[in-house]
DNA sequence: TCTTCCAGTTACATCGTTGCAGAAATATCC
DNA sequence: GGATATTTCTGCAACGATGTAACTGGAAGA
């Protein structure tokens, strides 16, 4: 049915093997010879077998990107960056949906879904770095996110604690002293959550203020937990003037509940978020946040999984990358 | 390196092809020896290697989606459930950006993309029914979205003028009588954008009004344009005191430059849109706008493809599925 | 007892490509 | 000019699975 490289090489008078050198831009073939070649195969409409390829190469030129939830807006964004950078270096990008549970984390880790691919952009959520490393099966793995920063592997992250501190700091600049924080999570240290709340309790210190532990709610990143957690804070007559919401889902959610119970944002209570994403510019009043440098964290997780790939990466193992951030001031929070 | 089929055989000590049997299900296998197979393959850790599996049944077990843009939210929100449905029947999704060029079309629909998946679910907005009827080759294809209605293609799509008619219906229930309409498209009259547009128009007539030009933008449906299309539409000094968003995100973009520039929603003009993103939810005030059923469009669409890759679809050619949709009645159009 | 039949298993070819080793043709050297 | 490199091309095996056909051994039938 589908042509192959035999009718080209029937075609061209050539062997079999000289069709493979063309295509493989082997170095010595007669430039006469390659003309013939490449004649046929634009005359067959000759493509190449990506199957049988993989299979003899071992290489499939996939990279697998393990995330939790692919309509999160964070990861919808990240998602169609990464593949746009790997598309441009020639590789195609696999998701794989883990909705954040540990078997599934595993089974994206070592099973059918990795033979598919030559490396593994992955964001561990409920794996510790021990299961990451049983688990990781030879094949180049890059890290993204921070849950786990362990010194043997690859980790492309971005400035968690400072940016959260700056964009505390911010808040606490415009003369707010009671600030809510939405979305931690319970003992976290060494997740994003954790970072995060490091990076907001640093804030409070230099403003020499103690941290309140009924201001931090905890809640997971999305929108409707962002609108109960404030709705929770509100109920329970806790005092707040600002909101720091750890994702920009969880403070755009609190926004809206905020406004639906008629607080006025941002004269009684400022709101900033953590993300960026399309939507914050948006959302009315605009949210103020933080922007964590995802062209770069997209740009350096795909070159650095696909230069290990190809054997051209860096001698260091465990190389662990940061990317800048940028406090994007809006009217939530001016 | 990895276990094969071979080891496998080895260590039950039965043949290559009796380990093939039992993995494939093959009806006469003594009990024992399938037993001793599976006990083999239980303490070898032996996996199928998909790839010569591919290679030598023809079948890859992917599904491809192409779409335009994988940071928009209806199609993040549309991928995430496509791939949630496809894994449960044991399909994967492989997901290709056309960023809606012709070229990246035509390329998702002969190239070697094509080769990596068993079956497409294409949402075509550049490339017309004759373009993708010469392109397509002979695999299963199910396009998503309107913007061809062929008698040749299986489709899924929902009911685009029937919604827009009843949510256009809603907001001059409430005495609305200049409704903007943004999103059009200059022309179109299959896509999405022409489908909405009529159901606009028709409820105008039902309505007893007529359609004003001035009233309809044309713009890309994104929260920019949105946002762009109706300053141009207040510097214009039209008068209008409702909008129809054709999508939901030009909608948000709108309720956002709105309120920048203190027209109050819903009080001076109310908003609707279409899609029901989860945003929509949480935007303020809350986005008044059309469910379109996108669960059952995923279960349809997916459930049609891969009854068609398994050859147990309906015998019917070009079967054509429409969901249902709710108005979702929320603040920003009560 | 001999054939026939069928369950259960096996050997071999095959999918379309690339790696390896070597053959053939041409260039280089003393 | 003959041996030695170098360039150009080829054949075969292999990647790991599945399809086809054939083989084996025992039960059923004549």
């Amino acid at each position: 049915m589908a042509v192959t490289m035999n009718d080209v090489a029937r075609a061209a008078g050539v062997s079999l093997k000289t069709v493979s050198n063309v295509l493989n831009d082997y170095e010595f073939i007669r430039p006469a010879t390659k003309q013939k070649v490449l004649d046929a195969i634009a005359a067959l409409g000759y493509e190449a077998n990506l199957t049988a390829r993989s299979l003899r190469s071992g290489k499939t030129r996939m990279l697998g990107l393990v995330l939790s939830d692919l309509s999160a807006p964070y990861y919808a964004e990240l998602a169609s960056l990464l593949m746009k950078v790997a598309s441009a270096r020639g590789y195609r990008v696999l998701v794989e949906q883990s909705a954040a549970t540990k078997e599934n984390e595993l089974a994206a880790l070592q099973g059918q879904f990795r033979q598919l691919t030559d490396g593994l952009l992955f964001t561990p959520l409920e794996l510790g770095p021990d299961d990451v490393a049983a688990a990781q099966g030879g094949k180049p793995l890059v890290l993204l996110g921070e849950h786990i920063a362990d010194p043997r592997f690859d980790l492309v992250t971005m400035k968690n604690t400072e940016a959260a501190q700056a964009i505390t700091s911010h808040l606490l600049s415009s003369g707010r002293r009671r600030v809510a924080v939405l979305g931690a999570a319970p003992g976290d240290t060494t997740g994003s959550s954790g970072l995060r709340m490091l990076g907001y309790r640093q804030a409070l210190t230099a403003a020499g203020l103690e941290f309140d532990p009924d201001l931090a709610v905890l809640c997971q990143w999305r929108r409707d937990a962002g609108a109960s957690a404030v709705r929770q804070l509100l109920d329970s007559g806790v005092q707040f003037d600002a909101v720091f919401g750890l994702n920009d889902t969880v403070a755009l959610g609190a926004l809206h509940e905020l406004q639906m119970q008629g607080v006025k944002v941002p004269e009684e209570v400022a709101i900033a978020g953590f993300d960026d994403i399309d939507e914050a510019r948006f959302a009315s009043p605009s949210l103020t946040t933080v922007a964590p440098g995802m062209d770069e964290i997209a740009e350096r997780s795909v070159g650095l999984l696909i230069d290990r790939i190809e054997g051209t990466g860096p001698e260091a193992e465990g190389l662990q990358l940061e990317a800048g951030f940028e406090l994007r001031i809006r009217d939530s929070a001016p």
